[in-house]
DNA sequence: AGTAAAATTGTACTAAAGTATGAGTGGCAA
DNA sequence: TTGCCACTCATACTTTAGTACAATTTTACT
């Protein structure tokens, strides 16, 4: 069984469009008798109507479509720790002449370690790592590895 | 003066209105001439204007109802200098037992000073800046001075 | 094959950093 | 006032870092 009380109410806008319906016709028809006896009555009549559903239609429309949405897109500034989604300023790089091998190394000093643990790691000679060393600080403009880690970090040359 | 595409453009719906009404009547017109002579074809023309006008409402209605507008959040990424309003970690600071002195050192280390150019800076001898150094580097379980940088960078004992 | 840049290694030296230890001073709280 | 603590300074030493060459090997490109 269908429930008479919400039955009404899901097809309220039909019924009304209905009831609305044959009322109107009902005045009209009413009307004609009193007013088809001037000239142009029928134009006003079509007029009145053709105004009144048009006001219905747009009713109509606004009750049931679905509302139009429009995005407004806001940014919203978060901060970000600096050592994810980092990478170096290749422009800088080229600039400085800094070699991949040097930065290799750079980045191990600014990690803490000696030259020993630095050659150890890259598998070379103590006497490399220092080479490369004096090329990196002439290039930087630096007489310590802490002054290179520091002006690297200032370059985004590291992390 | 106004552009004369512009202002078809801008009244469009406008205009498309009149004219259609326009034609509407004179089709009617012509239909009532026609059918005049049959019963109930008032009630058939009254409907049909009535579902077209209705028609039109409801197009009308769409074409120029406001959008509601959704906010979209997007976030975007910015990367902020740590020097600017830095402030060390004082429980990090307390809990290691770290004392102002030595906090002014690490600042000075971190920026690529030398042991002399410290205590030159502090007005104070080279004997003390690595007394202070070797406390430090206790306290921060370290054997170098890159790797105290490193760690208290990572503590945010200093920016 | 020739060449320029990058990477490598070495030696010899100086400078700086780091270690170990001892000790003096001033402030501040129990 | 006494003891703790931060700060200071010094000496002697070891280790690491940095400088100044010179030289060879790799790599990439013409």
């Amino acid at each position: 069984m269908i429930n008479k009380s919400t039955f009404f109410k899901k097809h309220k806008a039909t019924i009304l469009y209905g009831v609305s319906l044959a009322v109107l016709l009902f005045v009209l028809k009413w009307l004609e008798l009193r007013f088809l006896i001037f000239d142009h009555a029928l134009e006003i009549y079509i007029g009145a109507i053709a105004l009144l559903f048009t006001g219905l239609g747009i009713w109509l429309a606004l009750k049931l479509a679905k509302p139009k949405v429009e995005m407004v897109v806001v940014e919203k500034q978060v901060y970000v720790d600096r050592t994810e989604n980092f990478t170096p300023d290749t422009t800088q790089l080229a600039a400085l002449e800094i070699t991949n091998r040097e930065l290799e190394i750079l980045n191990l000093m600014a990690q803490g370690y000696s030259n020993q643990e630095i050659a150890d790691t890259l598998f070379v000679s103590l006497s490399t790592i220092k080479t490369h060393n004096q090329n990196l600080f002439t290039k930087l403009a630096v007489k310590r590895r802490t002054q290179a880690v520091e002006i690297a970090k200032r370059l985004n040359l590291i992390a």
